[in-house]
DNA sequence: AGCACGCCGACT
DNA sequence: GTCGGCGTGCTC
């Protein structure tokens, strides 16, 4: 968990002109800002975007400060312009350097993230429209023609599309009408976000938990930093609860940052949001297309968008004036970025709040050990939402116990929740089989010599993925055709599935039930927001009887006729020994079991398990996620886990095994070892070939009080190694991969 | 991040 | 004899 920043005010010079010596600094991983010269007839100011030659090229950057550098100043080049784009608020530099030191990267790499859409830089293309022509030359006058300056009569300009629909007619007319001289171009800015969401569009009832929950948040709203956890199981109303914090900051002519985990497919939470406020938010995530992408980054740099929703790189748009952030499902892992810059944005959001003095609330139904852990130490306060709004109860927990109960052999459902499956398609509900497993079978092997397939750039398995004939890695996107005699041996027909995987539980379910509408929801079927929006659609409208999904189906979807939940294979997160397997584990299955009965119909959840008594099952099937919460914090505190202690990660990685073997037993020599700062390692990652580079580990377990990052530097500095292999430190890692 | 420079294998 | 692979280094 991050440290408070430090708000120490720099007192330097802020504002630059002609042949002042300024320090730019570039979206690239570079050790520091770079100095240019600004030209006589500049002005400029730090957080001012520029163009500056590098080298051969031209590139784009930001005032950064005076300049510093004792170069030879006949290498320092003049800044070739300034860009229109407001400047970077002092609160989102200090953010960036605030990241950058946190993670140990350069100031570069953050700005990096900030400036993910250098094309927005730009004057944004201006539109030609049409206006009637003033002095028209003589033309003939079509009745198309007539309806098109019929429908020109006010004055404003439109664009040619536009026009054309509204006159009924085809754009050729319009073409040909310019053409002739009938209409005059004239240049249109549109606004990418003409409408506003609106605070007051519909206030929806709320019920009396709600509403003291609510008053509570707006309440926060104009009173600077804060730090408000909302828990609440699901359907309680926590969206409504945030919603009306959201309004507040809007009439507060605030900007608002919303972050989903996965917001490509959450346009059932797009569509409440629409109801609410009328109008739909700015989207930001990465299936938007370039031009909205454009569109929307200079549209928060000119506060023109209010209400952000984003996923984790949302938090490193230029906002102008951000006076409230919401992570939702705050303990999910996908806010976790893994690559390039290693961050944690619901980590990193509650320092841009710190930052910016501004409000964060955090919703969860399965709040993070984190986040409790700091709301009893008093330094996140807490708001409880008890009950599911409207009286549906929470659904029934039962466990399978797959010792006991097995389904035959080569199949996964028992016996027990196929009755279940049964029962709830003969009253006309829906069920939803959970396995956290894509494709068919995780693993393929030759039945005759033993031969198993292995992805040749990462340790793990090839997943076969029947319905597209492919065996695939799911760690690197390698891929083969499933072939159809073992390479090895050479053996016809020998090779076999091992182990179920969503599209085998299909072949399975459709057996049992050979009239049941089934259908598979994983990030394979779902790759757009469309594809999630259809999905949708048919499971509202009881189009399906069954639903079998990954992880994906967790999240926040909401059906009123699914009131079965089984989770196949309860104990799956559980193996690998990782720090959150047991929290992760209870989080995904609650968050399944959630899915369940959110109506009037009470729900039911299956769970098949080995190991039944695990604490984990005893906490979901009572119900007492506390207890639960209490056996792991005392877990984690006895241990010195986080939030109790602090943990880093080494990755040390190369394309020649030795070579990195070495390298790592170097840095590993260099190793600081005290009783405040203990390193294990290098040990083989547990993947410890991925995309074709090998990977030793180092893991670094400090406690709570030390600054791991200047001990992190200095033992780098001391170790010497090849230049052939990589450094990655993941600060806060929570993946062990 | 680009882009150039530079040093070793298979081709017109 | 060259074309081109990507390893290495630099950009104010």
């Amino acid at each position: 968990m991050p440290e408070k920043p430090d708000t120490v005010i720099t007192k330097r010079a802020t504002r630059f002109s002609g042949a002042d010596l300024v320090s730019v600094l570039l979206p690239l991983p570079l050790r520091g800002a770079y100095d240019y010269l600004v030209p006589q007839d500049m002005t400029v100011q730090v957080g001012d975007f520029v163009t500056v030659p590098l080298g051969p090229r031209h590139q784009s950057g930001v005032i950064w400060g005076p300049g510093t550098s004792d170069i030879d100043p006949k290498r320092i080049k003049p800044i070739l312009n300034k860009h229109d784009t407001p400047p970077l608020t002092r609160i989102t530099i200090a953010f960036i350097e605030w990241v950058a030191a946190y993670a140990m990267q350069p100031n570069g790499a953050v700005l990096k993230m900030v400036m993910s859409t250098p094309k927005a830089l730009e004057p944004p293309p201006s539109r030609i429209g049409y206006v009637k022509a003033e002095n028209p030359p003589e033309f003939r006058r079509t009745l198309p023609r007539l309806r098109v300056l019929q429908a020109l009569k006010d004055t404003r300009p439109f664009v040619a599309a536009d026009l054309a629909r509204k006159a009924h007619v085809t754009p050729n007319v319009i073409s040909a009408l310019a053409k002739v001289g009938g209409l005059e171009t004239a240049l249109l800015s549109i606004s990418a976000f003409p409408h506003q969401p609106n605070p007051d569009h519909l206030e929806p009832e709320l019920s009396k938990d709600q509403i003291i929950a609510a008053k509570s948040l707006s309440e926060k709203v104009s009173k600077g930093f804060s730090v408000t956890l909302v828990d609440g199981v699901p359907g309680a109303g926590k969206t409504e609860v945030y919603f009306h914090a959201v309004a507040q900051a809007l009439r507060n002519n605030k900007q608002v940052l919303v972050m989903l985990p996965e917001i490509a497919l959450s346009a059932q939470w797009i569509d409440r949001f629409r109801r609410r406020f009328g109008h739909a938010p700015a989207e930001w995530h990465s299936d938007i297309t370039v031009s909205q992408r454009r569109d929307t980054w200079r549209a928060v740099a000119l506060k023109h968008a209010r209400v952000i929703v984003g996923a984790r790189s949302a938090l490193f748009l230029p906002y102008q004036d951000l006076g409230l952030i919401v992570v939702d499902e705050e303990h999910e892992s996908a806010f976790k970025q893994e690559d390039g810059v290693i961050y944690n944005a619901r980590d990193m959001a509650v320092v841009r709040a710190q930052i910016g003095k501004l409000p964060i609330v955090l919703v969860s139904a399965t709040p993070s050990l984190e986040t409790v852990v700091n709301t009893r130490r008093g330094r996140y306060q807490i708001l409880t939402l008890p009950n599911r709004h409207g009286g549906a109860e929470l659904p029934e927990v039962k466990l399978v116990n797959m010792l006991k109960a097995p389904p035959d052999r080569g199949k996964w459902l028992s016996p027990a929740l196929e009755m279940q499956v049964a029962q709830t398609i003969s009253r006309g509900e829906q069920t939803l089989l959970f396995l956290n497993r894509r494709g068919y079978a995780p693993l393929t092997l030759c039945r005759t010599c033993g031969h198993r397939f292995q992805c040749p750039r990462c340790t793990s398995w090839l997943v076969e993925h029947r319905l597209v004939g492919r065996l695939q890695c799911h760690h690197c996107g390698f891929q083969l055709t499933t072939p159809e005699i073992c390479p090895l041996c050479e053996d016809n027909d020998s090779l076999v599935p091992c182990g179920p995987g969503v599209e085998r539980l299909f072949d399975e379910v459709k057996a049992a039930f050979p009239a049941a509408r089934v259908l598979i929801a994983t990030s394979d079927n779902i790759q757009s927001p469309k594809a999630a929006e259809n999905l949708v659609y048919q499971i509202e409208q009881g189009e399906i009887d069954i639903i079998i999904g990954t992880q994906i189906v967790a999240k926040g979807y909401h059906f009123p006729m699914l009131t079965l939940v089984g989770a196949i294979d309860a104990d799956l997160g559980l193996q690998g020994g990782d720090l959150r397997a047991s929290e992760r584990t209870y989080q995904l299955l609650y968050q399944v079991a959630g899915r369940a009965g959110r109506e009037e119909r009470k729900g039911r959840v299956v769970l098949q398990t080995y190991n039944p008594t695990h604490p984990v099952f005893a906490a979901l099937c009572e119900g007492n996620r506390d207890a639960f919460l209490e056996a792991e914090i005392k877990d984690r505190e006895t241990s010195g886990m986080p939030p109790f202690g602090r943990l880093a990660a080494l990755i040390i990685s190369g394309k020649d095994e030795q070579e990195v073997d070495r390298g790592a037993e170097a840095i590993g020599r260099a190793a600081p070892d005290t009783p405040e700062f203990r390193v294990l390692g290098p040990a083989p990652a547990p993947i410890n070939l991925l995309r074709g580079r090998h990977r030793r580990r180092f893991l670094v377990i400090a406690t709570r009080q030390t600054h791991v990052q200047p001990i992190l530097r200095a033992w780098i500095s001391r170790a010497r190694w090849s230049k052939k292999i990589r450094i990655q430190i993941d600060i806060d890692p929570i993946s062990f991969f």
